[in-house]
DNA sequence: TCGCGGCATTGACCCAGATCAAAAGGTCGG
DNA sequence: CCGACCTTTTGATCTGGGTCAATGCCGCGA
């Protein structure tokens, strides 16, 4: 099991630059600083930049395990991580991927419930849970942003529940194709980066490597999709794609 | 479909009792008052108090469907209620049960994702959203504790995609079974209720009736669980119970 | 450049749980 | 008390997607 422990040192020095209402500013990321709070003022940005610390997370390491005290938080700035829980015998549930602008290791637990791999490599923001808490206490606008955040996650996960219990192989397959086109905000002919393996959609949609397989293909037969090369993909018939993914 | 207003007045009295550290008093309910918030202090119960409405609910009927503007908030002070989301081919996805002390309707949403509907008789108090909202702002503790909550509920919608995605059916009812003992706070051997139908169970599972009413008979067959009634079972053997349920 | 190891795809077969069917309780209005 | 209707149980059969087995593909290290 590959381990990463990646630290980052504490960066002192005030981020030389800020965009529009963006936050915490990734160093190597400049170019695309995420916020960690899009309603943030000055005062609350200076005292989070002051906890801030810098973590890089190669592809496939483990940032946290579940069960493991919960001793910080992240952000996401760039890359993909993906959440995941396991069974005793090895089976696995992905229950997330996370882009840039992503939190990560929510609030008010003891331990994680659950373990954090990078999909690809990443860079995150950590701040040390004691220190955030203490932050969140001075800033009430912080934490409304986490609650909203909490509850746009809370949705998401229910209509991963619907997903799970009730749709078919071809309609979860059709679901995360249409939902990474909608993340995108692709309007449709625009290429969509697939950057995880087989085995992590399978276990994201509940299902068996060789089934998503056969679904892909079967989607790229149908002329709903093209796919340049395995981990890109083009919507070509958005209609019959969302059709396909009997979204309520 | 059964639909429900059921108003009730909003009662401007002051609650003439509180026990403990609980917060907003249903009048009929009083020999179990239920809090909203278990943290919050004198000043800010009264504001929450002077904006609480009563509503009650029969069995059966929907207190909110998804797609609703989400004009309220509620808590559950006495009863059973299922949130639940549907395809639009009638396929349903049961995503909880709320029992007295849960809060509904999560704030941040436009409209209301997902819909509810009363399992048992049950009384709620109701929140109008704007008012809700200003109490908010005005109570950083209030916010903290739904923080808190939002945080456990998807803790709670993570492990039940876990079952979802990776469980068999005689995993999923006996997880349930063991959930249900485990919040009821069962050391063994109580009776325990089971107010839902067969055909919750099984929406809420992502089975089908006949497949969880052939796993209950399983489990009372094998000696780990006894049925005095179709709707209270009681733990015989917890030991394999838990062990049937693979929890991670 | 070659060869190895981990993805990805494809095919053949199988089985857990769905579907279909029917009977047995339970509840409620009249 | 009757009868209609609904929930629950039980049995028989079917099938979507899992399992097993190969082969192809690709990236990477030496």
């Amino acid at each position: 099991m590959p381990r990463a422990v990646d630290t980052g040192e504490p960066s002192r020095e005030r981020s030389p630059s800020r965009i529009g209402t963006c936050g915490v500013l990734c160093e190597e990321c400049r170019v695309r600083p995420i916020s960690v709070c899009r309603s943030l003022a000055g005062p609350a940005l200076d005292e989070l930049d002051a906890i801030t610390q810098r973590v890089r997370l190669a592809a496939g390491r483990i940032l946290f395990d579940e069960g493991e005290p919960a001793d910080n938080l992240f952000t996401l700035t760039e890359g993909v991580v993906k959440l995941f829980k396991m069974l005793p015998d090895g089976r696995r549930q992905i229950t997330g991927f996370l882009v840039p602008g992503d939190f990560l290791g929510l609030a008010y637990f003891r331990s994680y419930a659950y373990s954090a791999e990078a999909v690809t490599d990443a860079h995150l923001c950590r701040f040390p849970r004691e220190r955030f808490m203490a932050l969140l206490e001075r800033h009430p606008a912080l934490e409304k942003e986490l609650l909203s955040r909490a509850s746009s996650e809370l949705a998401a996960a229910q209509e991963q529940m619907l997903l799970l219990g009730r749709k078919s192989a071809r309609e979860r397959v059709a679901s995360f194709l249409a939902s990474l086109a909608r993340r995108h905000g692709s309007t449709g002919g625009s290429l969509i980066a697939l950057p995880m393996s087989r085995y992590d959609i399978a276990d994201y949609l509940g299902l068996t490597v060789e089934t998503v397989s056969r679904e892909i293909q079967a989607a790229k037969a149908s002329g709903v999709i093209e796919m340049p090369d395995r981990h890109h993909f083009r919507v070509v018939d958005r209609q019959r794609l969302e059709a396909a993914a009997a979204s309520g």
